[in-house]
DNA sequence: TTTATCCGTTTTGAATACATTATGCTGCCG
DNA sequence: CGGCAGCATAATGTATTCAAAACGGATAAA
Protein backbone atom coordinates (compact mmCIF):
# COMPACT_ATOMS: atom_id res chain seq x y z
CA UNK A 1 0.00 0.00 0.00
CA UNK A 2 1.62 3.18 1.16
CA UNK A 3 4.61 1.70 1.81
CA UNK A 4 6.56 4.54 0.25
CA UNK A 5 6.73 6.45 2.75
CA UNK A 6 10.96 6.44 3.60
CA UNK A 7 12.60 6.25 6.68
CA UNK A 8 14.13 9.35 8.24
CA UNK A 9 17.62 10.16 8.32
CA UNK A 10 17.87 7.23 5.18
CA UNK A 11 20.46 7.43 2.31
CA UNK A 12 18.84 9.80 0.31
CA UNK A 13 16.72 8.25 -2.72
CA UNK A 14 17.67 8.43 -6.00
CA UNK A 15 15.42 8.17 -9.12
CA UNK A 16 16.50 5.41 -9.90
CA UNK A 17 14.97 3.80 -6.83
CA UNK A 18 11.91 5.64 -7.31
CA UNK A 19 11.74 3.88 -10.66
CA UNK A 20 11.92 0.32 -9.30
CA UNK A 21 9.28 1.27 -6.14
CA UNK A 22 6.72 2.55 -8.94
CA UNK A 23 7.75 -0.03 -11.02
CA UNK A 24 6.90 -2.64 -8.20
CA UNK A 25 3.73 -1.05 -6.67
CA UNK A 26 2.48 -0.98 -10.39
CA UNK A 27 3.19 -5.12 -11.16
CA UNK A 28 1.73 -5.48 -7.95
CA UNK A 29 -1.28 -3.07 -8.54
CA UNK A 30 -0.97 -1.54 -5.34
CA UNK A 31 -1.32 1.41 -7.81
CA UNK A 32 -3.65 0.57 -10.73
CA UNK A 33 -3.87 0.78 -14.70
CA UNK A 34 -6.13 4.45 -15.16
CA UNK A 35 -4.84 5.86 -11.60
CA UNK A 36 -3.77 9.21 -12.16
CA UNK A 37 -0.45 10.54 -10.71
CA UNK A 38 -1.03 13.53 -8.58
CA UNK A 39 3.27 14.46 -8.73
CA UNK A 40 2.61 16.79 -5.52
CA UNK A 41 1.19 13.69 -3.30
CA UNK A 42 3.37 10.99 -4.77
CA UNK A 43 6.32 13.46 -4.41
CA UNK A 44 5.14 13.70 -0.67
CA UNK A 45 4.56 10.22 0.10
CA UNK A 46 7.47 8.89 -1.33
CA UNK A 47 9.52 11.02 0.85
CA UNK A 48 11.05 13.37 -2.22
CA UNK A 49 10.40 16.16 -4.46
CA UNK A 50 8.69 16.75 -7.72
CA UNK A 51 12.32 16.23 -9.52
CA UNK A 52 13.73 13.21 -9.36
CA UNK A 53 9.64 11.71 -9.46
CA UNK A 54 9.46 12.88 -12.33
CA UNK A 55 12.34 11.61 -13.50
CA UNK A 56 11.24 8.42 -12.82
CA UNK A 57 7.81 8.66 -13.89
CA UNK A 58 9.43 9.82 -17.13
CA UNK A 59 11.60 6.51 -17.49
CA UNK A 60 8.64 4.72 -16.68
CA UNK A 61 6.52 6.37 -19.74
CA UNK A 62 9.27 6.11 -21.80
CA UNK A 63 9.68 2.11 -20.60
CA UNK A 64 5.45 1.99 -21.68
CA UNK A 65 4.12 1.53 -17.72
CA UNK A 66 2.86 4.53 -17.41
CA UNK A 67 1.42 6.79 -19.92
CA UNK A 68 2.06 10.67 -20.45
CA UNK A 69 -0.04 13.54 -21.73
CA UNK A 70 1.68 17.16 -22.12
CA UNK A 71 0.42 19.04 -19.12
CA UNK A 72 -1.78 16.53 -18.32
CA UNK A 73 0.36 14.79 -15.94
CA UNK A 74 1.12 10.70 -16.02
CA UNK A 75 -1.31 7.85 -14.70
CA UNK A 76 -0.71 4.28 -14.79
CA UNK A 77 -1.53 2.71 -18.35
CA UNK A 78 -4.36 0.51 -18.94
CA UNK A 79 -3.96 -2.41 -21.13
CA UNK A 80 -6.51 -3.56 -23.41
CA UNK A 81 -7.39 -7.23 -24.35
CA UNK A 82 -5.94 -6.30 -27.56
CA UNK A 83 -2.80 -4.78 -26.37
CA UNK A 84 -1.97 -8.20 -24.53
CA UNK A 85 -2.93 -10.79 -27.47
CA UNK A 86 -0.87 -8.41 -29.77
CA UNK A 87 2.47 -8.76 -26.82
CA UNK A 88 1.94 -12.26 -26.59
CA UNK A 89 1.54 -12.77 -30.06
CA UNK A 90 5.36 -11.04 -30.39
CA UNK A 91 6.63 -12.53 -27.29
CA UNK A 92 6.03 -16.17 -28.50
CA UNK A 93 7.88 -15.31 -31.82
CA UNK A 94 10.51 -14.26 -29.71
CA UNK A 95 11.08 -16.33 -27.34
CA UNK A 96 11.21 -18.51 -30.18
CA UNK A 97 14.05 -17.09 -31.80
CA UNK A 98 15.98 -17.09 -28.35
CA UNK A 99 15.93 -21.06 -28.85
CA UNK A 100 17.01 -20.69 -32.15
CA UNK A 101 19.84 -18.15 -31.43
CA UNK A 102 20.78 -20.50 -27.80
CA UNK A 103 21.25 -23.76 -29.42
CA UNK A 104 23.75 -22.28 -31.84
CA UNK A 105 26.40 -21.60 -28.75
CA UNK A 106 24.68 -23.76 -25.61
CA UNK A 107 26.83 -24.91 -23.11
CA UNK A 108 26.14 -28.84 -21.80
CA UNK A 109 26.43 -26.88 -18.35
CA UNK A 110 23.22 -24.46 -19.76
CA UNK A 111 21.97 -28.07 -20.97
CA UNK A 112 22.21 -29.60 -17.64
CA UNK A 113 20.42 -26.58 -15.90
CA UNK A 114 17.48 -26.62 -17.91
CA UNK A 115 17.16 -30.08 -17.62
CA UNK A 116 17.44 -29.64 -13.70
CA UNK A 117 14.78 -26.97 -13.54
CA UNK A 118 12.38 -29.68 -15.55
CA UNK A 119 12.98 -31.77 -12.50
CA UNK A 120 12.56 -28.97 -10.21
CA UNK A 121 8.97 -28.85 -11.79
CA UNK A 122 8.82 -32.49 -12.00
CA UNK A 123 8.86 -32.37 -8.10
CA UNK A 124 6.72 -29.95 -8.18
CA UNK A 125 3.86 -31.68 -9.96
CA UNK A 126 4.13 -35.38 -8.60
CA UNK A 127 1.94 -35.06 -6.26
CA UNK A 128 -0.69 -35.03 -9.02
CA UNK A 129 -2.74 -31.97 -8.14
CA UNK A 130 -2.68 -28.46 -8.52
CA UNK A 131 -1.79 -27.37 -4.25
CA UNK A 132 -1.40 -23.70 -3.23
CA UNK A 133 1.73 -23.91 -1.83
CA UNK A 134 3.70 -24.92 -5.00
CA UNK A 135 2.22 -22.10 -6.82
CA UNK A 136 5.14 -19.81 -5.75
CA UNK A 137 7.84 -22.14 -6.43
CA UNK A 138 6.75 -23.20 -9.63
CA UNK A 139 6.14 -19.80 -11.42
CA UNK A 140 9.90 -19.00 -9.85
CA UNK A 141 10.87 -22.05 -11.76
CA UNK A 142 8.93 -20.93 -14.78
CA UNK A 143 10.59 -17.56 -14.69
CA UNK A 144 13.99 -19.22 -14.24
CA UNK A 145 13.75 -21.41 -17.44
CA UNK A 146 12.40 -18.77 -19.52
CA UNK A 147 14.80 -16.44 -18.61
CA UNK A 148 18.02 -18.95 -18.86
CA UNK A 149 16.40 -19.00 -22.65
CA UNK A 150 16.61 -15.43 -23.73
CA UNK A 151 19.47 -14.77 -21.94
CA UNK A 152 21.46 -17.14 -23.02
CA UNK A 153 20.64 -16.53 -26.97
CA UNK A 154 23.34 -13.49 -26.21
CA UNK A 155 21.01 -10.97 -28.16
CA UNK A 156 21.00 -7.63 -26.35
CA UNK A 157 17.90 -6.24 -28.44
CA UNK A 158 16.10 -9.71 -28.08
CA UNK A 159 16.86 -9.92 -24.38
CA UNK A 160 15.60 -5.83 -23.84
CA UNK A 161 12.18 -6.55 -26.18
CA UNK A 162 11.31 -9.61 -24.39
CA UNK A 163 12.38 -7.98 -21.09
CA UNK A 164 10.02 -5.11 -22.22
CA UNK A 165 7.24 -7.98 -22.82
CA UNK A 166 7.33 -9.39 -19.59
CA UNK A 167 7.19 -6.36 -17.59
CA UNK A 168 3.42 -5.95 -19.11
CA UNK A 169 1.22 -7.51 -16.38
CA UNK A 170 -0.82 -9.78 -18.26
CA UNK A 171 1.80 -11.24 -21.15
CA UNK A 172 4.19 -12.46 -18.56
CA UNK A 173 4.71 -16.08 -17.62
CA UNK A 174 4.85 -14.25 -13.96
CA UNK A 175 1.28 -13.61 -13.63
CA UNK A 176 0.14 -17.02 -15.61
CA UNK A 177 -3.16 -18.04 -14.18
CA UNK A 178 -2.68 -21.72 -13.58
CA UNK A 179 -6.00 -23.52 -13.14
CA UNK A 180 -6.31 -27.08 -14.44
CA UNK A 181 -3.34 -29.01 -13.53
CA UNK A 182 -3.77 -31.09 -17.21
CA UNK A 183 -2.68 -28.10 -18.40
CA UNK A 184 0.02 -27.61 -16.01
CA UNK A 185 1.20 -31.02 -17.28
CA UNK A 186 0.73 -30.44 -20.53
CA UNK A 187 2.81 -26.79 -20.12
CA UNK A 188 5.58 -28.64 -18.12
CA UNK A 189 5.81 -31.34 -20.97
CA UNK A 190 6.92 -28.65 -23.61
CA UNK A 191 9.27 -27.25 -21.10
CA UNK A 192 10.79 -30.80 -21.60
CA UNK A 193 10.59 -31.40 -24.46
CA UNK A 194 12.42 -27.62 -25.29
CA UNK A 195 15.26 -28.39 -22.98
CA UNK A 196 15.68 -31.65 -24.58
CA UNK A 197 15.96 -30.29 -28.33
CA UNK A 198 17.88 -27.60 -26.96
CA UNK A 199 20.51 -30.28 -25.28
CA UNK A 200 20.45 -31.62 -28.92
CA UNK A 201 21.10 -28.05 -30.85
CA UNK A 202 18.11 -28.90 -32.56
CA UNK A 203 17.31 -24.70 -32.10
CA UNK A 204 14.34 -25.24 -35.02
CA UNK A 205 12.42 -27.65 -32.90
CA UNK A 206 12.90 -26.06 -29.60
CA UNK A 207 11.63 -22.76 -31.70
CA UNK A 208 8.19 -24.35 -32.98
CA UNK A 209 7.53 -25.99 -29.46
CA UNK A 210 8.41 -22.54 -27.68
CA UNK A 211 5.90 -21.06 -30.09
CA UNK A 212 2.99 -22.94 -28.99
CA UNK A 213 4.28 -23.11 -25.77
CA UNK A 214 3.86 -19.54 -25.23
CA UNK A 215 0.75 -18.96 -27.48
CA UNK A 216 -0.99 -21.67 -25.65
CA UNK A 217 -0.04 -20.47 -22.10
CA UNK A 218 -1.25 -16.90 -22.98
CA UNK A 219 -4.19 -18.04 -24.96
CA UNK A 220 -5.42 -19.72 -21.59
CA UNK A 221 -4.78 -16.93 -19.51
CA UNK A 222 -6.29 -14.41 -22.05
CA UNK A 223 -9.45 -16.47 -21.34
CA UNK A 224 -9.43 -16.22 -17.91
CA UNK A 225 -9.11 -12.93 -17.72
CA UNK A 226 -11.88 -12.22 -20.13
CA UNK A 227 -13.62 -14.17 -17.85
CA UNK A 228 -13.40 -12.29 -15.02
CA UNK A 229 -12.29 -9.12 -16.15
CA UNK A 230 -13.01 -7.06 -12.81
CA UNK A 231 -9.99 -8.94 -11.22
CA UNK A 232 -7.24 -7.96 -13.80
CA UNK A 233 -8.25 -5.52 -16.22
CA UNK A 234 -8.44 -1.49 -15.15
CA UNK A 235 -12.15 -0.49 -15.98
CA UNK A 236 -13.12 -2.95 -12.85
CA UNK A 237 -13.65 0.44 -10.21
CA UNK A 238 -12.49 -1.30 -7.16
CA UNK A 239 -15.66 -2.93 -5.40
CA UNK A 240 -14.25 -2.71 -2.22
CA UNK A 241 -15.68 0.24 -1.66
CA UNK A 242 -14.77 3.92 -1.84
CA UNK A 243 -12.63 3.33 1.36
CA UNK A 244 -10.44 0.65 -0.51
CA UNK A 245 -7.02 2.12 -1.01
CA UNK A 246 -6.99 5.29 -0.11
CA UNK A 247 -3.62 7.01 0.49
CA UNK A 248 -2.67 8.87 3.99
CA UNK A 249 -3.20 12.58 3.19
CA UNK B 1 27.34 21.17 -33.37
CA UNK B 2 25.69 24.17 -31.85
CA UNK B 3 23.00 24.84 -34.40
CA UNK B 4 20.41 24.42 -31.51
CA UNK B 5 20.32 27.84 -30.79
CA UNK B 6 16.61 28.96 -30.74
CA UNK B 7 15.39 32.73 -32.36
CA UNK B 8 14.32 34.73 -29.36
CA UNK B 9 11.08 35.36 -28.76
CA UNK B 10 10.10 31.68 -30.25
CA UNK B 11 7.08 29.36 -28.49
CA UNK B 12 8.95 28.08 -25.46
CA UNK B 13 10.32 24.84 -26.18
CA UNK B 14 9.48 21.68 -24.58
CA UNK B 15 11.19 18.78 -23.54
CA UNK B 16 9.50 16.58 -26.08
CA UNK B 17 10.86 19.08 -29.23
CA UNK B 18 14.30 18.65 -27.23
CA UNK B 19 14.34 14.70 -27.39
CA UNK B 20 13.61 15.09 -31.49
CA UNK B 21 16.13 17.76 -31.82
CA UNK B 22 18.46 15.70 -29.98
CA UNK B 23 17.43 12.37 -31.40
CA UNK B 24 18.43 13.86 -35.06
CA UNK B 25 21.59 15.60 -34.05
CA UNK B 26 22.67 12.00 -32.91
CA UNK B 27 21.25 10.28 -35.91
CA UNK B 28 22.96 12.57 -38.00
CA UNK B 29 26.44 12.72 -36.27
CA UNK B 30 26.40 16.02 -35.06
CA UNK B 31 26.28 14.71 -31.78
CA UNK B 32 28.60 11.60 -32.22
CA UNK B 33 29.28 8.31 -30.51
CA UNK B 34 31.07 8.56 -26.92
CA UNK B 35 30.84 12.63 -26.67
CA UNK B 36 30.08 13.46 -23.05
CA UNK B 37 26.75 15.22 -22.82
CA UNK B 38 27.51 18.03 -20.46
CA UNK B 39 24.15 19.32 -18.86
CA UNK B 40 25.16 23.36 -18.69
CA UNK B 41 26.74 23.66 -21.72
CA UNK B 42 24.05 21.85 -23.96
CA UNK B 43 20.85 23.62 -21.83
CA UNK B 44 22.46 27.07 -22.61
CA UNK B 45 23.15 26.09 -26.58
CA UNK B 46 19.61 24.69 -27.09
CA UNK B 47 18.27 27.73 -25.51
CA UNK B 48 16.88 26.19 -22.50
CA UNK B 49 17.15 24.95 -18.58
CA UNK B 50 18.72 22.01 -17.53
CA UNK B 51 15.60 20.39 -16.34
CA UNK B 52 13.59 19.72 -19.45
CA UNK B 53 16.99 19.39 -21.09
CA UNK B 54 17.39 16.25 -18.46
CA UNK B 55 13.90 14.81 -18.83
CA UNK B 56 15.15 14.81 -22.80
CA UNK B 57 18.28 12.68 -22.01
CA UNK B 58 16.53 10.92 -19.75
CA UNK B 59 13.91 9.88 -21.89
CA UNK B 60 16.73 9.34 -24.81
CA UNK B 61 18.43 7.11 -22.51
CA UNK B 62 15.72 5.06 -21.71
CA UNK B 63 15.30 4.81 -25.73
CA UNK B 64 18.77 3.49 -26.20
CA UNK B 65 20.79 6.22 -27.91
CA UNK B 66 22.45 7.59 -24.67
CA UNK B 67 24.28 5.84 -21.88
CA UNK B 68 23.78 7.47 -18.33
CA UNK B 69 25.85 6.74 -15.12
CA UNK B 70 24.75 7.79 -11.78
CA UNK B 71 26.42 11.31 -10.65
CA UNK B 72 28.47 10.72 -14.22
CA UNK B 73 26.27 12.22 -16.81
CA UNK B 74 24.78 10.98 -20.11
CA UNK B 75 26.80 10.47 -23.22
CA UNK B 76 26.06 9.37 -26.65
CA UNK B 77 25.94 5.47 -26.76
CA UNK B 78 28.26 3.73 -29.01
CA UNK B 79 27.76 0.84 -30.89
CA UNK B 80 30.01 -1.94 -31.12
CA UNK B 81 29.68 -4.24 -34.63
CA UNK B 82 28.35 -6.80 -32.52
CA UNK B 83 25.34 -5.15 -31.00
CA UNK B 84 24.17 -4.09 -35.20
CA UNK B 85 24.63 -7.38 -35.89
CA UNK B 86 22.16 -8.32 -33.43
CA UNK B 87 19.96 -5.86 -33.62
CA UNK B 88 20.26 -6.70 -37.80
CA UNK B 89 19.08 -10.08 -36.88
CA UNK B 90 16.34 -9.29 -34.78
CA UNK B 91 15.00 -6.59 -36.99
CA UNK B 92 14.92 -8.65 -39.94
CA UNK B 93 13.00 -11.54 -38.20
CA UNK B 94 10.29 -8.62 -37.02
CA UNK B 95 9.79 -7.29 -40.18
CA UNK B 96 9.64 -11.16 -41.75
CA UNK B 97 7.10 -11.67 -38.98
CA UNK B 98 4.93 -8.02 -39.52
CA UNK B 99 4.66 -9.43 -43.20
CA UNK B 100 2.64 -12.63 -41.60
CA UNK B 101 0.77 -10.35 -39.66
CA UNK B 102 -0.11 -7.74 -42.45
CA UNK B 103 -0.86 -10.91 -44.80
CA UNK B 104 -3.76 -11.48 -42.92
CA UNK B 105 -5.92 -8.36 -43.40
CA UNK B 106 -4.14 -6.14 -45.98
CA UNK B 107 -6.69 -4.58 -48.09
CA UNK B 108 -6.11 -3.41 -51.75
CA UNK B 109 -5.35 -0.21 -51.52
CA UNK B 110 -2.89 -1.10 -48.92
CA UNK B 111 -1.20 -3.79 -52.15
CA UNK B 112 -1.36 -0.79 -54.42
CA UNK B 113 0.10 1.81 -51.94
CA UNK B 114 3.20 -1.27 -52.12
CA UNK B 115 2.99 -1.84 -55.87
CA UNK B 116 3.34 1.84 -56.05
CA UNK B 117 6.20 2.35 -53.92
CA UNK B 118 7.98 -0.27 -55.96
CA UNK B 119 7.07 1.81 -59.35
CA UNK B 120 8.92 4.77 -57.61
CA UNK B 121 11.94 2.43 -57.48
CA UNK B 122 11.86 1.37 -60.98
CA UNK B 123 11.57 5.24 -61.95
CA UNK B 124 14.51 6.18 -59.74
CA UNK B 125 17.11 3.28 -60.92
CA UNK B 126 15.74 3.27 -64.60
CA UNK B 127 18.74 4.94 -65.83
CA UNK B 128 20.72 1.95 -65.66
CA UNK B 129 23.05 3.15 -62.89
CA UNK B 130 23.71 5.05 -59.02
CA UNK B 131 23.15 8.61 -59.48
CA UNK B 132 23.66 10.95 -56.26
CA UNK B 133 20.85 12.64 -56.88
CA UNK B 134 18.34 9.71 -56.86
CA UNK B 135 19.99 8.63 -53.03
CA UNK B 136 17.64 10.27 -51.10
CA UNK B 137 14.65 10.09 -52.71
CA UNK B 138 14.96 5.65 -53.23
CA UNK B 139 16.00 6.06 -48.96
CA UNK B 140 12.53 8.07 -48.52
CA UNK B 141 10.60 5.12 -50.95
CA UNK B 142 12.28 2.26 -49.15
CA UNK B 143 11.58 3.95 -45.54
CA UNK B 144 8.41 4.15 -46.73
CA UNK B 145 7.84 0.53 -48.13
CA UNK B 146 9.17 -1.41 -45.02
CA UNK B 147 7.42 1.49 -42.55
CA UNK B 148 4.01 0.29 -44.48
CA UNK B 149 4.32 -3.10 -43.40
CA UNK B 150 5.21 -2.85 -40.28
CA UNK B 151 2.61 0.01 -39.27
CA UNK B 152 0.30 -2.29 -41.48
CA UNK B 153 1.12 -4.88 -39.38
CA UNK B 154 -1.29 -3.68 -36.96
CA UNK B 155 1.02 -5.14 -33.86
CA UNK B 156 1.51 -1.97 -31.75
CA UNK B 157 4.44 -3.85 -29.90
CA UNK B 158 6.15 -5.29 -32.92
CA UNK B 159 6.16 -1.88 -34.19
CA UNK B 160 7.60 -0.30 -31.33
CA UNK B 161 10.67 -2.81 -31.44
CA UNK B 162 10.99 -2.47 -34.87
CA UNK B 163 11.32 1.27 -34.37
CA UNK B 164 13.60 0.80 -31.66
CA UNK B 165 15.18 -0.94 -34.04
CA UNK B 166 15.48 1.71 -36.52
CA UNK B 167 16.64 4.80 -34.22
CA UNK B 168 20.35 2.29 -34.15
CA UNK B 169 22.41 4.30 -36.43
CA UNK B 170 23.83 2.01 -38.74
CA UNK B 171 20.10 -0.82 -38.41
CA UNK B 172 18.04 1.06 -40.10
CA UNK B 173 17.61 1.32 -44.00
CA UNK B 174 17.76 5.09 -43.23
CA UNK B 175 20.97 4.67 -43.48
CA UNK B 176 21.79 2.05 -45.71
CA UNK B 177 24.93 2.72 -47.44
CA UNK B 178 24.35 1.65 -51.24
CA UNK B 179 27.07 1.40 -53.34
CA UNK B 180 26.47 -1.10 -56.16
CA UNK B 181 23.97 -1.21 -58.51
CA UNK B 182 23.87 -4.62 -59.09
CA UNK B 183 22.79 -4.91 -55.15
CA UNK B 184 20.70 -2.11 -55.29
CA UNK B 185 18.46 -3.56 -58.16
CA UNK B 186 18.45 -7.12 -56.62
CA UNK B 187 17.27 -4.98 -53.15
CA UNK B 188 14.52 -3.35 -55.09
CA UNK B 189 13.42 -6.98 -56.34
CA UNK B 190 13.02 -8.32 -53.39
CA UNK B 191 10.81 -5.60 -52.74
CA UNK B 192 8.82 -6.67 -55.78
CA UNK B 193 8.57 -10.12 -54.50
CA UNK B 194 7.22 -9.19 -51.30
CA UNK B 195 4.75 -6.41 -52.65
CA UNK B 196 3.32 -10.01 -54.98
CA UNK B 197 3.84 -12.24 -52.05
CA UNK B 198 1.12 -9.46 -49.58
CA UNK B 199 -0.88 -9.06 -52.94
CA UNK B 200 -1.62 -12.57 -53.01
CA UNK B 201 -1.80 -12.90 -49.17
CA UNK B 202 0.80 -15.27 -48.81
CA UNK B 203 2.31 -14.21 -45.59
CA UNK B 204 5.02 -16.69 -45.29
CA UNK B 205 6.23 -16.13 -48.50
CA UNK B 206 6.65 -12.55 -48.15
CA UNK B 207 8.00 -13.42 -44.50
CA UNK B 208 11.11 -15.38 -46.24
CA UNK B 209 11.35 -13.00 -48.55
CA UNK B 210 11.87 -9.79 -45.79
CA UNK B 211 14.56 -12.09 -43.74
CA UNK B 212 16.53 -12.40 -46.38
CA UNK B 213 16.12 -8.71 -47.48
CA UNK B 214 16.55 -7.61 -44.48
CA UNK B 215 19.72 -9.83 -43.62
CA UNK B 216 21.66 -9.30 -46.95
CA UNK B 217 21.58 -5.26 -47.05
CA UNK B 218 22.39 -5.24 -43.66
CA UNK B 219 25.46 -7.05 -43.78
CA UNK B 220 26.44 -5.37 -46.97
CA UNK B 221 26.24 -2.42 -44.60
CA UNK B 222 28.16 -3.60 -41.66
CA UNK B 223 30.58 -4.86 -44.31
CA UNK B 224 31.19 -1.29 -45.60
CA UNK B 225 30.92 -0.45 -41.66
CA UNK B 226 33.90 -2.40 -40.97
CA UNK B 227 35.70 -1.53 -43.55
CA UNK B 228 35.50 1.90 -42.89
CA UNK B 229 35.19 1.80 -39.27
CA UNK B 230 36.65 5.55 -38.52
CA UNK B 231 33.78 7.19 -40.66
CA UNK B 232 31.14 5.49 -38.96
CA UNK B 233 31.92 3.71 -35.72
CA UNK B 234 33.29 5.07 -32.29
CA UNK B 235 35.76 3.27 -31.12
CA UNK B 236 38.20 3.54 -33.50
CA UNK B 237 40.87 5.46 -31.36
CA UNK B 238 41.83 8.14 -33.56
CA UNK B 239 45.11 7.63 -34.50
CA UNK B 240 45.48 11.32 -35.42
CA UNK B 241 46.85 12.51 -32.20
CA UNK B 242 45.99 13.39 -28.23
CA UNK B 243 44.21 16.50 -29.23
CA UNK B 244 41.38 14.20 -31.38
CA UNK B 245 38.54 13.02 -28.59
CA UNK B 246 40.14 11.08 -25.97
CA UNK B 247 38.43 8.91 -23.87
CA UNK B 248 39.87 6.94 -20.94
CA UNK B 249 39.37 3.47 -21.98
C1' DT C 1 60.30 8.66 -10.89
C1' DT C 2 56.10 7.06 -9.28
C1' DT C 3 52.24 6.94 -6.37
C1' DA C 4 49.00 8.55 -3.06
C1' DT C 5 46.44 12.23 -1.06
C1' DC C 6 44.49 16.67 -0.33
C1' DC C 7 41.85 20.49 -1.88
C1' DG C 8 39.67 23.63 -5.22
C1' DT C 9 36.87 23.40 -9.26
C1' DT C 10 33.50 21.50 -12.08
C1' DT C 11 29.41 18.97 -12.84
C1' DT C 12 25.73 16.51 -11.57
C1' DG C 13 21.33 15.55 -8.55
C1' DA C 14 17.71 17.20 -5.79
C1' DA C 15 14.94 20.90 -3.71
C1' DT C 16 12.65 25.07 -4.17
C1' DA C 17 10.51 28.92 -6.59
C1' DC C 18 8.17 30.73 -10.46
C1' DA C 19 5.32 30.60 -14.88
C1' DT C 20 1.99 28.40 -17.68
C1' DT C 21 -1.68 25.47 -18.62
C1' DA C 22 -5.69 22.85 -17.39
C1' DT C 23 -9.76 22.33 -14.36
C1' DG C 24 -13.99 23.40 -12.05
C1' DC C 25 -17.10 26.39 -10.39
C1' DT C 26 -20.04 30.51 -10.37
C1' DG C 27 -22.90 33.62 -12.44
C1' DC C 28 -24.85 35.59 -16.38
C1' DC C 29 -27.35 35.27 -20.62
C1' DG C 30 -30.28 33.11 -24.00
C1' DC D 1 -33.46 25.09 -17.78
C1' DG D 2 -29.30 24.70 -20.67
C1' DG D 3 -25.08 26.70 -22.24
C1' DC D 4 -21.18 29.62 -22.17
C1' DA D 5 -17.90 33.21 -20.50
C1' DG D 6 -14.93 34.40 -16.85
C1' DC D 7 -12.53 33.82 -12.84
C1' DA D 8 -10.39 31.13 -8.88
C1' DT D 9 -7.99 27.03 -8.00
C1' DA D 10 -5.05 23.36 -8.73
C1' DA D 11 -1.66 20.87 -11.24
C1' DT D 12 1.88 20.70 -14.49
C1' DG D 13 6.31 22.53 -16.86
C1' DT D 14 10.36 25.24 -16.43
C1' DA D 15 13.88 28.03 -14.18
C1' DT D 16 16.77 28.74 -10.37
C1' DT D 17 19.15 27.58 -6.19
C1' DC D 18 21.49 24.54 -3.14
C1' DA D 19 24.08 20.26 -1.87
C1' DA D 20 26.76 16.32 -2.94
C1' DA D 21 29.64 13.80 -5.81
C1' DA D 22 33.26 13.48 -9.34
C1' DC D 23 37.23 15.37 -11.66
C1' DG D 24 41.91 17.45 -11.98
C1' DG D 25 46.02 19.23 -10.51
C1' DA D 26 49.44 20.16 -7.21
C1' DT D 27 52.04 18.53 -3.50
C1' DA D 28 54.36 15.32 -0.68
C1' DA D 29 56.05 10.88 0.39
C1' DA D 30 58.01 6.36 -0.96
Amino acid sequence: MQDFVREEGQPPVTSEQLVAQLREAILCGTLRPGDRLHQDRLAEEMGVSRTPLRTALTTLAQAGLVRYETNRGFRVREFSMSDLRHGLRVRAELEALACRLFALHITDAEVEHLHDLVRQGDALLACGTLRPETQVPYRQMNVEFHGTIYRGAGNPWLQSFIEQLHSVPLVSDRIAIWEDYADVVRSHDDHRRIADALGQRDGERAARIMLEHVSFVGAGTLTRVSQFPDEFLPPAEAPGGPGARRRPS
